[in-house]
DNA sequence: GGTATGATTGTTATAGTATAACATGTCAAG
DNA sequence: CTTGACATGTTATACTATAACAATCATACC
């Protein structure tokens, strides 16, 4: 079990309700201290400017572009030039502890570090909320596919735009 | 039947067999007559500049840049500045005739325009030809993840990053 | 034909995203 | 205490994309 709380906690039991109401300053401290352990267990270090990146990411459900997060490092002390900002972001989608959202340009905390898997996006064009679905069924097809012409996958990028029930409603 | 010719070309027969050998020359032709029919059809218009872009990309399974577009367009005496590129592969990708690949930040001619369908793309990091796989069952299981959580897809990315038959052989 | 109308293209300028290359600093192993 | 590997800071630049306006072209209508 990759929690120790109990389960009243719709963003960490089931990250797939990020829209849902949940409480969030709770899954995201969960998540930080996953990757602590996480990075630790590789021999790898879990830098200042890389954890505060992660703690950035962690704060909100939405996707933040690098010169966001450059900003916010900024305004804190550390470098202010692109790279400071895109190499911690680097660091963490290498070590699976956030995403990059391509259609958006942007980075997000991943919610369930250590769990293996292959992501799938629901973004939200309405709030910008970006939800991390659960892939497995969606890679077995994707994987499918790719087989029937000989091609092997190892990356992919599953990504959805729409509109999340509360934004539904609001629509 | 969207073919009117035998089934003798694989390029054009199974679109997803890009990687395979095939009359190219042919295949293209056939999407560049569709295109045509589709677009009078819809009252628009395909015109020397959208026509040309089409045609380049076309040339190749490849993706091209919005700026390997525009490079080869000036080289024919169309306007040198972005939004000339731009305005027409946004008008291609509109009217389903190409696609945006959004993990080379490159677009890619629909080798199937018309015949409905939300695209899966197949990425050769070798040899970087990008083929267009069968995505239905995909698009199945992502709108079955989406609707767990009341999520309502409206446009969606499914690209995967890989090795195709001959660049395994290669490796 | 003439002309109003909207669509298309051309052009200028600028915004936004990302990386190469090198200098400096830090930390842990030997 | 030095060496070597990794990390960060910094400069500069490359690449991707769009806003805003001007000029042109095509079409439908009078």
């Amino acid at each position: 079990m990759a929690h120790s709380h109990i389960d009243a906690c719709p963003g960490c039991e089931a990250p797939d309700l990020a829209f849902a109401a949940h409480d969030h300053a709770h899954c995201s401290a969960d998540a930080l201290a996953r990757a602590e352990a996480l990075v630790a267990e590789k021999g790898l270090r879990l830098t200042p400017v890389r954890r505060r990146v992660l703690e950035i990411l962690l704060e909100e459900h939405r996707a933040l572009g690098a010169y966001d997060v450059l900003t916010r490092l900024a305004a804190e002390g550390f470098g202010n030039q692109p790279p400071v900002a895109y190499r911690a972001l680097d660091f963490l989608e290498e070590q699976g502890l956030a995403h990059r959202i391509r259609r958006l340009n942007a980075f997000t905390a991943c919610m369930h570090p250590g769990e293996a898997h292959a992501p799938a996006f629901l973004i939200c064009r309405g709030c910008n909320v970006v939800a991390e679905a659960p892939a497995a069924p969606v890679m077995a097809a994707l994987q499918a596919a790719a087989g029937q012409s000989g091609f092997v996958i190892e990356r992919s990028t599953i990504e959805a735009l729409g509109l999340c029930p509360s934004c539904q409603v609001a629509a």
